[in-house]
DNA sequence: CAGAACGATGTCATTCTTGATCATGGAAGC
DNA sequence: GCTTCCATGATCAAGAATGACATCGTTCTG
């Protein structure tokens, strides 16, 4: 699934056009990257919760090179999904 | 930031009473949703990507028995930021 | 179509994972 | 709008799994 599906799935389940369900789609994520970058934590039930969290992983590594490098600054955003998300996933494959 | 923060992010940008813009969301939740359980992998450009992995981790432990606990069903949502995300996240506070 | 982001690989360190419980807060009901 | 209900978060511990950088190919986006 892409971007696209979901600002199509927008179309059948309203009436709205595809220009005005992509900018709708936009508009969220556009609200989730604000409230991510401001360090808040996104928490919706039933769904899941993104959060930010520091990076400390202070150890990457150069395949190419066989050599560590150091890194300490940057962060991660981690998504916990929530119970109702755990509940999909229905055959292990 | 929770669900309603949202819903109402939507009323501002769009002229859709509150009700409308929750169901949108709603539609968006589910059909994220539908889509992780189908296995499809959900990959929003600039934003990040929604990615259901096998989970292999067989062994949990229970601190207050001490004792090891065997699971190997279930599966794990991962989600991996893109490249507009990690821009966020200035201060590693 | 063109451009740019995304995925995977490899090694090693770091983080995550499960599980149960208490408290807090999101969500829904009145 | 306020209150209630129930999901979510943190924790401890040990082991397993993932992440990160760099590059190329692929796919998504405009």
């Amino acid at each position: 699934m892409i971007k696209n599906d979901i600002v199509l799935a927008i179309e059948k389940k309203t009436d709205f056009s595809g220009a005005k369900s992509l900018e709708i789609v936009e508009a969220i994520l556009k609200e989730l990257k604000a409230a991510l970058a401001q360090n808040s934590k996104v928490e919706i039930r039933g769904f899941g919760s993104f959060k930010v969290v520091a990076k400390k992983t202070g150890y990457g590594r150069d395949i190419r090179r066989q050599k560590q490098i150091h890194i300490t600054q940057g962060k991660r955003i981690k998504f916990r999904c929530g119970q109702e998300l755990k509940s999909i996933a229905p055959k292990a494959d």
